[in-house]
DNA sequence: CGTGTAAGGAATTCTGACACG
DNA sequence: CGTGTAAGGAATTCTGACACG
């Protein structure tokens, strides 16, 4: 859960150079809310790479020319669907333990 | 094998958050060749995780009193052991796929 | 041997704003 | 709406060196 994807250790200048985006534009998407990044506390953010792999998916909505407000309805329904997913694989595992 | 954990791109100070390791000491142990970071065009180092589970792993051993160059050769042996390993699912799966 | 520190320079990151469209 | 850019300040990182032991 809490593995290397998710811990939030690269500055934007790296993040740049992974997505190709430009600093304005992953700070501006932060702004819209479809990343999440952390700050230290002298205030830089720090990004995880599934916040990397967000990104990219958004550079492909925004070529496409989805807006932000879009792309971030659909990655909360994504995330959704995870959570979902999630929640049927304990139901799953909670079966299959008391038939074990 | 080329995963988010080998992936170089974590800052110095960074590494000093998630190691507690002086920059001093960090850029030691790589003097001592028991580190491998990358440098941007810049020349700015960048860690991977796992070369953070190596300084935590060189941390541990220092404590202990275990000089740099003995710390050298520990991992260097671990790693030979992993190649060996490597080695040895490789020669399994062979056979495996010839008996199946 | 291993680590601290002061030194000076170069690149990074931050925010708020103006611009274009 | 989405992105570029110039602006000024603050913190980061780098190297080579002196220090202690």
């Amino acid at each position: 859960m809490s593995s290397y994807k998710h811990k939030k250790v690269i500055s934007i200048g790296t993040v740049n150079e992974l997505t190709g985006l430009s600093l304005r534009q992953i700070r501006y998407y932060e702004e819209r809310i479809l990343i999440y990044p952390e700050r230290t506390k002298r205030g830089t953010r720090k990004y995880s790479f599934s916040d990397v792999e967000t990104l990219l998916q958004i550079a492909d909505k925004r070529e496409e020319g989805v807006q932000t407000y879009e792309i971030r309805k659909d990655l909360q329904s994504s995330n959704k669907g995870k959570v979902m997913e999630r929640m049927l694989r304990g139901q799953l595992n909670a079966h299959f333990r008391m038939n074990k």
